[in-house]
DNA sequence: TATGAATGAGCATTCATTCAT
DNA sequence: AATGAATGAATGCTCATTCAT
């Protein structure tokens, strides 16, 4: 993590990364190979890629790693009215939101948390609800919310998310904006009072 | 095509796919190989399966065929009120109840669906959804459900059930009853009028 | 070991080994590849070498087996008068002999050793040495030989071996019967008390 | 070309080849690869090496020459009578000496020997045997060995000499200097008239 | 001199599929 | 219907070497 890196190394692994990102998305995390990348990036040979990451998973974590980077900061821009509901309104918001703009990424980032531990959305996903559900059962507590498990709302809630994700990545003409407030609507009835 | 299978190809296809359900379950689509199918089933070859299969493509599809077959047989099987609301918590507690009896078949199920189509659970799930829709449509016309699109609906009840059939596969623990009564208050707020 | 190889297969193995054997001694352990060991074996993909062996290493294990299964069988048939010091003078000149009829499995297997084990002639040569030096402490202590370390002898007697055989190799022209008279007159004063 | 070594140039020559000497005494010549060179002295780049070696070969032949360079040094230094037989004694003890002191060069020269040739130390072999057969011929007119073959004794000689290396480099708790009396025994043996 | 980036050939291995028997 | 042998493309990865700076 440290800033070893020089500056034309950052690019580069950065474009194999965005490569990575596309060619994911498009193919998905198995065929997704080195060659595929390589060619999508305009690389002259697949040991350019081994050159620059350790190995495969090494770069699918490097990816996983940048758009988990970027949705964090895409988050944390989010308006926060200090409330849980408004920080669980502003989660579902930001997700929306990031999904409309970096389509390729979230869906990237899906499939390899998917393929990398072979549940639903990896090991990340532990810690992606473990955040969550503390944030639920704080407004929970506060009353914010009605009297749920926090771990397993917090697991419905990321499914939701991922479940509208992958619609929108599937479907050319989704309108993402009606599914965005309709869901919305559906997670404060689930969760309110 | 079918009248066309013999009773012993017939039993060998199901002695294939049977073994294929388990290694997609076990190892996930992309490393369920042949030959360690073909080893779980106990041939002699990996060439048995493409003489009863065209193509790995075409073992997937009976895979997800003969899931989604025992699926929708169980789901019959379950009581029916008559209503909309009682069709959709008989629904999700079938897919409880599948899930547990039917671990393995399910997780291969939204294993398949996955890569087969690259969305959240393949082609499969449009007519799915579709049916889903149709009930809620139904009920939410007849003034049982709230005024929601019942497209979105139907995905986000898809959505929370995936979710939970691969929590409850991911986690060897996992309270699938507990997980159950939550996810029939949660659907049943969300949907309410 | 079980003899559950068809006939076809142990005779595909026994020309991929015999192929490695040829390929080994002329180019060494490291630069003998399977490429090019498909190749001398006529064979259309290394993929076929794969199929027939485990792995590289196994490959390389049969090929240690084969030689010295091959050596094993010469040394018996060669006369044994019952002393202690003629075993030894039948062992030297079963290993001349064998050299002289089996250049490249003997060659083969001297650079499969060495790259194997990282020795001089790897832990094959533990077992080697260790049988070599009962038969030098069984004469020893009969009064044949004269008093002296029997595992530093049997080093000794091996390492003149693998000298005459390398050097056998390496020059054309090399006088093998002459350098095993030597070799044996060497031993002999070496050895007798 | 000598000549044209800059003080720079030649220390830092002297860096990689003592790295290479540690590597391959390590790890063996197939596997010391000029990452692992360039990582053990401390250079950032493989280049560099290849900068200073025209290549693999080139650097090969420098460790070769460096080790063969200072054990000519070591031996020379050791006493001797002016007889061949104090001579040849000399010479083996030399021998341990320097396989005491220099481990690691000693290993790697006989590994490096053994992939280069292709024989059990290579063409350097040949020039090393000249000159041991040529004492030991002047030994033996000189009446102070048997009537051998001096070619072949020295061959012999060497093989003893490369055994006891690469035995006392694959065992830790070897006994070198009994080893080296049992050798000293075993060639006078094996020599006197 | 030295560096890090890039190159492309080469590696063993896995894979689904084909085919003769 | 079933087998085992064979095929060749594809995989991630390592390697010595080249080159611009």
């Amino acid at each position: 993590m440290r800033a070893n890196l020089t500056v034309t190394e950052q690019a580069r692994r950065a474009q194999i990364v965005a490569a990575a990102i596309e060619t994911i998305a498009e193919l998905g995390h198995a065929r997704a190979s080195f060659a595929k990348i390589a060619e999508r990036a305009g690389l002259s040979s697949t040991g350019l890629i081994s050159y620059h990451f350790r190995s495969r998973g090494a770069l699918m974590a490097e990816v996983l790693g940048t758009v988990t980077a970027a949705f964090t900061e895409y988050v944390v821009a989010e308006e926060d009215d200090g409330t849980a509901a408004g920080a669980l309104r502003a989660f579902l918001l930001a997700n929306i939101g990031f999904m409309r703009d970096h389509r390729s990424q979230v869906v990237a980032m899906l499939r390899v948390a998917e393929a990398v531990s072979g549940g639903d959305d990896g090991g990340l996903a532990v810690r992606d609800r473990a955040a969550l559900a503390a944030l639920l059962a704080k407004g929970r507590d506060a009353g914010e919310f009605r009297a749920f498990d926090a771990d397993l709302m917090a697991g419905f809630v990321l499914s939701l998310r991922n479940g509208v994700i992958m619609r929108a990545a599937a479907e050319p003409g989704f309108d993402l904006d009606a599914c965005g407030r309709e869901l919305l609507a559906t997670v404060d009835l689930a969760t309110r009072p």
